[in-house]
DNA sequence: CAACTGTACTACGCATGCTAGTACATACAA
DNA sequence: TTGTATGTACTAGCATGCGTAGTACAGTTG
């Protein structure tokens, strides 16, 4: 299910992280549905169960998914107003990168239409499973 | 002229580094423009000259400035076509934060408004320095 | 020459990522 | 209850990387 890059400079926990929120926001990983436990997803990865831990209490710390002993780790659902803050840092990062992608030569014309080809291109679709 | 978070997980030459290219993609500092010599710069912001230069070697690697032995570091003219993986990869990373907007609920219409915004700020204006 | 520039290298202290191992509490089914 | 699943919390050790300190060398400029 997940593939980290052992070579990566940012670390094993950061890169989960990362590919679980990735999942999370693009509706791969459902509300309410479970992740795999945190020892069979070490077994999986030939990892540590420890670094597992830590990436999804991280997650859990953002506000992503939440954790019940006994019974496991699941996505938490998207409330409206939860990631205020976090939306915001989205929006400069957004506007951050766009200045590069000028800086760099692209033209401002192209940036729009390929945003919004990804801004509709789910509209009335199925995500391919 | 840069400040640092010593408190921030993120290395110091690496924040350096963001900084720097920051200034240069906004036009902030000029082709051919001077950077602060390595000690100089290590003395003001009163780290290692090392890390001042680990910085500079990235920035240099990454295309954005050249150095000169014996004369200085300055930054490098952009060659269109010369960050073409680089112009990829933030393309990709623009994406991805719109899917994480939408996600936390934005507006797809209120995004593009933003981006649009952004995108002709700069027509015949000038830098606030 | 002197004084500036970038560059290269070693050594040390320290923080962090990751692993290994152990342990405990809860949930659930037999 | 027992067994097995779950998450969670520790300790300990090792490797890596960051940052500092210090030294040294080469090219540029006056």
């Amino acid at each position: 299910m997940f593939e980290l890059d052992l070579r990566s400079r940012s670390p094993m926990y950061e890169q989960l992280v990362e590919k679980i929120k990735d999942l999370i926001i693009n509706n791969v990983l459902k509300p309410d549905e479970q992740l795999p436990a945190v020892r069979v997803l070490a077994s999986e990865l030939t990892i540590n169960p420890n670094t597992i831990q830590k990436a999804y209490r991280e997650l859990e710390h953002r506000g992503y998914i939440y954790s019940v002993p006994g019974k496991g780790s699941f996505v938490k659902p998207a409330v409206a107003g939860d990631h205020d803050a976090r939306l915001r840092a989205l929006e400069n990062e957004l506007l951050r990168i766009i200045s590069e992608m000028l800086y760099l030569g692209a033209y401002p014309a192209d940036i729009i239409t390929r945003i919004q080809t990804h801004l509709f291109k789910d509209e009335g679709g199925q995500p391919d499973d």
